[in-house]
DNA sequence: TTATTTTTTCATCAATTTTTAATATTTCAG
DNA sequence: CTGAAATATTAAAAATTGATGAAAAAATAA
């Protein structure tokens, strides 16, 4: 298996590029970083490890233009405090995140989490199916029955929690907390807008009663 | 949440308890260690703190008879040089480890982690059962023999309130109170009338005199 | 930049649930 | 048996909650 580590600081490279040599990976580690998105095409690794701090290109900007082209899974490795909703939204691919600093068996732990997930399932994309419906996550859309539609940001992240959690009520709460971390200031109705549109979207592919409203406690798919 | 700690050096293990104590878990210290597997079985924990130089056995061989019975969590404490393969092979589950001295902070944030992995991810269904009605409260519905009836807020919450202590009085001011949270101006006919369509749900489902009304005292099922 | 999409807010609407109120029924002491 | 107190029942009013469409704001792409 092929990791390639982006990661501008020396020491934790080298430390990591050690640790990962020893746990039997095949070890390739960037040392510029003006265009990682050809780098990584090039090393065409199994997975990536990068630092979103990086000196010349936001770790955001990098997974963008990366993901045009690849699925390559990645590990994000960041500072606590950019535990941010952007990072969050980015996490329903295959990827996953660890927090710097990071004890070396949870790195490995998590790598090989991440492996098994993404060339375990043999190559496939990760889906969830709900009640004949399919969430692909990876294209951020729904289908049922040949037909499909096209979901935003938010609408992926509400229908992937809802089919994460099937045949229970999920409360407005949760789903709000989980889409906007606790930004309590947000307008609580925002959330019945973005169930609005899903419903609309779920009927275009002949899609109804999916999800039902609880009145007073929430939603249950 | 529960957590056992397992840990021969007495100072240790009292810092342990205090810390853990403070914030607000509950604790439970072994004192003997010749047959941890028994006191974890018996303790029933939500997590343990796993010393790995015990004197009479060694942690490996402690989590590997503790798997064969249970999947409770464990977090090991380890000095910095024992952070060897084997320990990296056993943290493939849900575990964790950290080295010793640990600042409490960290030892917190891991357990609280693990936690969350755990508990979060158990995700079990909770029901309640009460002469052969079954309370769904995931769903919020009860069933009875293939049937089953969708309530709302107010008589899922006397429902199980009820159903929490079956086989005894419950009074009309203690259901009130349960409901309106001592909001004392509420007309308390207002019970009366969640009682009666209570009923009727239950009768929907084909149940009759589940609850019994025990005239100038409560209720009782 | 401008254009386009997405998200959020706002105003209003519709539906369900809860509460009130009016009336009926039950129970039990006298 | 009667009547008062407690609880039930029913229907209607009130309150709450969520849905919807459109516009404003923000984010993203071109």
């Amino acid at each position: 298996m092929h990791i390639l580590i982006v990661e501008d600081e020396k020491p934790v490279r080298q430390e990591l590029t050690l640790l990962l040599k020893r746990a039997c990976y095949e070890v390739t580690a960037l040392t510029s970083f003006h265009d990682v998105g050809a780098s990584v095409r090039s090393a065409d690794p199994d997975l990536v490890l990068l630092d979103l701090n990086l000196p010349e290109e936001s770790g955001f900007d990098i997974i963008k233009k990366l993901r045009v082209f690849s699925e390559v899974p990645v590990i994000f490795l960041t500072g606590r405090a950019e535990m941010t909703d952007e990072l969050n939204g980015m996490l329903l691919g295959g990827d996953d995140y660890i927090t710097k600093p990071f004890a070396p068996p949870v790195l490995l732990a998590r790598i090989a989490a991440v492996l098994k997930r993404t060339k375990g399932a043999g190559e496939e994309q990760q889906r969830l199916a709900c009640k004949g419906v399919t969430l692909d996550l990876a294209r951020g859309r729904i289908s049922h029955e040949e037909k499909q539609a096209e979901l935003t940001r938010n609408e992926l992240k509400i229908l992937y929690y809802l089919f994460s959690h099937p045949d229970r009520i999920v409360t407005r709460t949760e789903l709000i907390e989980y889409l906007w971390d606790n930004r309590i200031f947000i307008d609580d109705n925002a959330l019945s807008v973005n169930m609005s549109r899903i419903r609309a979207k779920l009927e275009e592919t002949g899609v109804r009663d999916l999800i039902e409203t609880k009145r007073g406690m929430g939603y249950i798919v």
